[in-house]
RNA sequence: GCGGGUGUAGCUCAGCGGUAGAGCGUCACGUUGCCAACGUGAAUGUCGUGGGUUCAAGUCCCAUCACCCGCUCCA
């Protein structure tokens, strides 16, 4: 079991060997912005590449895509996601509490506000311009507010050079919205028939209110999402489908089962598109020993695909609006919508319908860390602590190191030309600097799972040993078996 | 956002007004025939950043940035 208690161990961790630095460190550091480093750059591919494995490559039923990150703003109105932007928020000054400003009542008024629609920052901002008659509704304070500020749950950004016409866009919050987007586009193209998958991995951005916790929560994430479209009627057996084969994955690449659990999301926290949702979390080491979201598994429903197609028939206002967002009111629902632009024929019963979703969303900065975090172990080896982070081979950032046993009669030469035939298949790293146990523990630390030694022997017979991370055993092996064995031991 | 804490070598930390330090790690040379061996030598710091006080500031004061813990918020 993991030694690590505490996140700054596991920062420490990271920084020490080159896994997760800082970003803009030599500057002071950027809030809530991390790097990754030589390890783990490698690390987080392969835990890219094993998603990708076990939910597109070795199945009939996903295709995958990659979209822009720049998306059509109204996709962002249709998903409901642009018009967060209107909640400004205050806090009270005596009891540290946070109000959305168009829920404060006033005290002279007794009778309740209306039901705020969201509406343009500029337009709330010039609404909430008075709040010394408003009252806190933890406290009771009166008029004793901080200034409102607008909570921008998405980043925004100008599309075009010339500062005149440029149009503000934003940077997604979500890969989820290009893949329902291009609904249409897989489904007339990839030959593919309900129920099937499409899936995507790649950077999304949310303005958190506050993020810590190192990169559990960052303003900058990468996401692995699956939209699986189903017909409606069949979405509670898919949904249970993935919760099983996410659950499993992470099973299968090394985390340990204690350290791994679902929750159920109750009614009430449920997103607005969503009819159930259920998360994968990691226990993670912090000082609270509290169990973390890797994932999410939600049924969204046609939610989605229908908001999209009221999107669709908003377009003629947004050009009469001049492209400005905060003008437009996504238009009623068509009441055809099942036949709509987004619909699916399903030609073997002559049904047309809106197709169900189910979405796993996985963080893959999130699991990269639980994968290093359970992977780490120190035991005791004739008196000495060894450090080792025992990877799954498949996750492992450095797969084989090779070494030549000292640096003479040739054995340097011999090792290098095995390094470099090995390198063809995964990352092969050579080492001859310093004793071999050394070189050994060194490679422990990075979790390189096979260890190659050339020593005399190798000119004699032709054969190598081979030293064994977890068990730090030794086998002979020859030379034109190695590698063959190792790729097999290592799946690849 | 609030409260508390911490920033000194790659890492862990000592130094708390008077020449910038240790352990580990890194590098070089030698030695070394399988698990952090040994010897010799070397490199490395705007003491987070910016101001101020002082003859003199890692050290005291102010601001700021970043991180951690606890709230709060968020999904």
């Amino acid at each position: 079991m993991a030694k690590i208690t505490k996140l700054d161990d596991i920062v420490s961790l990271c920084k020490r060997r080159g896994f997760i630095f800082q970003s803009s460190e030599i500057y002071g550091g950027l809030a809530s912005c991390y790097d990754y480093g030589p390890l783990g750059v490698e690390l987080k591919r392969n835990v890219r590449k094993a998603w990708w494995k076990s939910v597109v490559q070795t199945r009939d039923d996903v295709v995958g895509l990659d979209c822009s990150i720049l998306m059509h703003p109204l996709v962002w109105k249709a998903s409901g996601h642009a018009d967060k932007f209107a909640d400004l928020i205050a806090e009270c000054k005596k009891c540290n509490t946070r109000s959305r400003i168009d829920h404060l009542k006033e005290k002279s008024n007794t009778a309740d506000d209306e039901h705020t629609e969201h509406i343009s920052i500029d337009a709330a901002q010039a609404h909430a311009h008075d709040l010394t008659n408003k009252i806190c509704p933890a406290c009771g304070a009166v008029g004793n507010f901080t200034e409102p500020m607008p909570f921008r749950l998405m980043f925004e950004t100008q599309m075009g050079a010339n500062v005149d016409d440029s149009m503000k866009m934003f940077l997604r919050p979500e890969t989820a919205q290009g893949i329902f987007v291009n609904f249409r586009n897989v489904l007339d193209t990839a030959r593919v028939k309900i129920p099937f998958g499409i899936a995507q991995i790649g950077k999304s951005f949310r303005n958190e209110v506050t993020t810590k916790a190192f990169i559990f929560r960052t303003r900058e994430f990468e996401q692995a999402e699956l939209e699986f479209f189903c017909e409606p009627g069949t979405d509670e057996k898919w949904y249970e489908h993935w919760k099983e084969k996410r659950f499993n994955w992470y099973l299968a690449l090394g985390i340990k089962k204690e350290n791994l659990q679902f929750r159920q999301h109750d009614p009430d926290e449920l997103a607005h598109y969503a009819k159930a949702c259920v998360d994968i979390e990691y226990k993670f080491p912090f000082g609270s020993g509290d169990w973390q979201e890797l994932e999410g598994i939600a049924n969204r429903t046609d939610y989605d695909l229908r908001q999209h197609q009221r999107g669709i028939r908003t377009l003629n206002d947004w050009f009469e609006n001049n492209n400005d967002l905060s003008k437009i009111q996504l238009k009623a629902e068509d009441p055809d919508y099942h036949k709509g632009p987004l619909s699916y024929f399903d030609q073997e019963n002559k049904k047309r319908y809106i197709p169900y979703v189910i979405e796993p969303s996985a963080g893959i900065d999130r699991s990269t860390l639980a994968f290093l975090v359970d992977a780490y172990d120190e035991e005791q080896v004739r008196g000495e602590t060894r450090n080792l982070l025992r990877f799954h081979p498949q996750l492992a950032p450095i797969k084989t190191a090779v070494f030549p046993l000292v640096k003479k009669e040739g054995m340097p030469d011999t090792a290098k030309k095995i390094c470099n035939e090995l390198k063809k298949y995964f990352n092969c790293f050579y080492d001859q600097k310093g004793a071999i146990g050394r070189r050994y523990r060194r490679q422990d630390e990075a979790g390189t799972p096979f260890c190659v030694t050339i020593d005399g022997q190798t000119k004699e017979d032709n054969t190598v040993t081979l030293r064994d991370r977890d068990s730090m055993e030794q086998i002979r092996l020859s030379t034109d078996k190695l590698s063959g064995y190792l790729r097999k031991k290592l799946e690849m």
